[in-house]
RNA sequence: UGGGGUGUAGCUCAACUGGCAGAGCGCCUGGCUGUUAACCAGGAGGUUGCAGGUUCGAGCCCUGCCGCCCCAGCCA
C-alpha cells in the first residue's frame, strides 16, 4: 500500500493504493476512476479488454465515496488529475457508499453544513482546512521561536470576562459555570511566572450575531508579553501577523489556487503596518462624508471606509475609554482614552485583533471593575496580580477563523473551521 | 433584536397576468476505447415549508407561524 503523495517514486512500478472514490466515468470500453486517499488524488485506468468480467463489474458498481483498493502500474500523465494514472489490473471494493449527498455541482450553504461532516471531505473545504492547519503551525511556531511559553486555559469559568450578558451557562455541581469567552485573564497571571505566555483555545461568545464574521464557538490565540507597552504590543503584532502570512503562502501555494485566492494582496504584508489614532480615524471618516462622532465606537461600515483605499492591515490605536473593556490602561497622555489596539485586515475582512496594554494600577483597576458594575468578589484573584509586584504588560486575541478567511480568501469564516458553531447550529 | 430576501423532485433551479407540476444533475437500464462536473437514448422520482383565507380554479394573491440566507448591532 503507499500513498498517492509518493507516486512519483513508484513510476513503472506496480502499487496499491486505497482511497475513496471522487468520481467514476465510463467511454464504453475504457473506464477512469478518480480515487482520493487524502494525500492526493489518483485517476485509475481500466481497459475492458485487459481486465477480467467480475473486475469490470466491480467498477460498474462504485459510486461517489465507496472505499477501493487499486493495484496497477503507476503511470505519469498529464491529463490525469494529480498528474499520475494508474493501469488498473485489480480493483477491490472494501466498502460501500450508497447515495451519497453531496455530487460534484452547486449546493447551497445550508445543505452542505447539514453535510458538513462529509462536506469536509471536498476539495474547497481541503484547502481551506489545511490553510488553518498551517496557520495554526506558523503560530505555535513564531511564538515558541520567540520564548513564548504555552499555557492552557480554562473553559469552565465563574462569570470573568468581558461582558457577563453573552456567556454560555452551564450547571456545575449545582452551581452556575460559564463558557470562557477568553483567556486573557489567566495568561495575565501566568505573565510574572513565565514572561512571555500565550493561550490557544477555543472561546465562547452568547451573542445572537448572524454575520459572515461571528461564530458562537471559534479559536483564539491570546499572547500577553510582561513588561510591554502598548506600542512594542502592536510591533509584536505586526511581525506576527507578517510571519503567519508569509508562511501561509510559502506552504500553502496549492490550497490558495484552489480557493483561486490572489495573493498579490498578501504578498505586500511586511512590517511596519501604517497606525493611526481612533481620533485621527474620526477625522478622517468626517473628511469622507460620516456623521461619527468622538467617542462612538467604530462600527463595520466605518471600519470598511478605513479599509477602501487601503492595501495594507492598520493599526487603530487609543480608543475611548467607554468603548473598550475595564481592563484597559488609561492613557497618561488622554485620560479619555485608553492604551489598545483593532488590527484591521483589507478587502472586507475587518478586525482580527484586538489588544492593548493592561491597567496595572490596583485603585484605578477597581475603579473600572465598579463603574462597569461587574461582581468584584470574582475578580479578587485578578487582582492580586496588582497586589504582588504589579508590572507593566500588554497582550491581545487573534482570531483565528477570521484570519484564515483572510488568506484564503474566504466569504464566511463557518467554512474556516471543521464544525462551526453558530447561532441555529450545534449539528453536526 | 431590527431591515431586506427566500422556501417547488435527493440536489440546483424554472413555471407568463391566478389556468394540465417542469428541466438539469444524481440514481436505474442500454450505447460509446482517453474521459476531466464526459456524451447520447430511455426510466423511476412531487402533501410546491406549515395552518387558515380569497377564487370556478392558488406554486403564484391575502393573514399568521416556522426554517434559512444577506445586512446591521455585538465582537475576534
Amino acid at each position: 500500500m503507499v500513498e498517492i503523495r509518493e507516486l512519483s517514486e513508484y513510476i513503472g512500478d506496480s502499487v496499491t493504493v486505497q482511497g475513496w472514490v471522487e468520481q467514476t466515468r465510463t467511454h464504453g470500453k475504457v473506464a477512469f476512476t478518480v480515487v482520493r486517499d487524502g494525500t492526493g488524488l489518483l485517476q485509475g485506468v481500466l481497459v475492458r479488454t485487459q481486465v477480467d468480467d467480475a473486475t469490470w463489474s466491480i467498477h460498474g458498481s462504485l459510486t461517489q465515496e465507496t472505499l477501493v483498493t487499486l493495484t496497477g502500474e503507476v503511470k505519469e500523465d498529464a491529463r490525469a488529475p494529480g498528474g499520475y494514472e494508474l493501469s488498473i489490473t485489480d480493483l477491490k471494493l472494501i466498502a460501500p457508499a450508497p447515495d451519497y449527498p453531496i455530487q460534484p455541482k452547486e449546493h447551497g450553504v445550508d445543505f452542505l453544513l447539514d453535510h458538513r461532516h462529509l462536506w469536509l471531505r471536498h476539495a474547497t473545504q481541503r484547502a481551506g482546512l489545511r490553510v488553518r492547519a498551517e496557520v495554526e503551525q506558523s503560530i505555535h511556531d513564531f511564538l515558541y521561536e520567540r520564548g513564548f511559553v504555552r499555557i492552557d486555559t480554562p473553559i469552565l469559568t465563574g462569570a470573568i470576562g468581558e461582558h457577563a450578558g453573552t456567556l454560555f451557562e452551564t450547571d456545575y455541581f449545582g452551581d452556575r459555570a460559564f463558557l470562557a469567552q477568553t483567556g486573557q485573564l489567566y495568561v495575565e497571571a501566568a505573565c510574572p511566572a513565565f514572561r512571555k505566555v500565550y493561550c490557544f483555545g477555543p472561546t465562547f461568545r452568547a451573542e445572537k450575531s448572524k454575520t459572515r464574521r461571528h461564530l458562537t464557538e471559534f479559536w483564539m490565540v491570546e499572547p500577553e508579553v510582561a513588561f510591554a507597552d502598548s506600542l512594542e504590543n502592536m510591533r509584536l503584532q505586526e511581525d506576527f501577523i507578517s510571519y503567519i502570512v508569509a508562511r501561509s503562502l510559502d506552504r500553502c501555494g496549492e490550497e490558495l489556487k484552489i480557493l483561486e485566492r490572489d495573493t498579490s494582496a498578501l504578498e505586500l504584508v511586511k512590517p511596519p503596518f501604517p497606525r493611526i489614532s481612533y481620533s485621527e480615524a474620526v477625522e478622517e471618516l468626517r473628511a469622507g462624508g460620516s456623521d461619527i462622532v468622538w467617542g462612538q465606537d467604530l462600527g463595520a461600515t466605518a471600519e470598511m471606509a478605513l479599509m477602501a483605499e487601503r492595501e495594507l492591515p492598520l493599526f487603530v490605536h487609543d480608543y475611548p475609554k467607554k468603548a473598550k473593556a475595564f481592563y484597559m490602561k488609561e492613557n497618561p497622555e488622554d485620560p479619555r482614552t485608553v492604551l489598545c489596539d483593532d488590527l484591521l485586515v483589507p478587502e472586507g475582512y475587518g478586525e482580527i485583533i484586538g489588544g492593548s496594554q493592561r491597567e496595572d494600577d490596583l485603585g484605578r483597576l477597581q475603579a473600572r471593575i465598579r463603574e462597569e458594575g461587574l461582581p468584584e468578589e470574582a475578580y479578587v484573584w485578578y487582582l492580586d496580580l496588582r497586589k504582588y509586584g504589579s508590572f507593566p504588560h500588554s497582550g491581545f486575541g487573534l482570531g483565528i477563523e477570521r484570519t484564515v478567511a483572510w488568506i484564503t480568501g474566504g466569504h464566511h469564516i463557518r467554512e474556516l473551521i471543521p464544525f462551526p458553531r453558530m447561532m441555529n447550529r450545534l449539528y453536526p
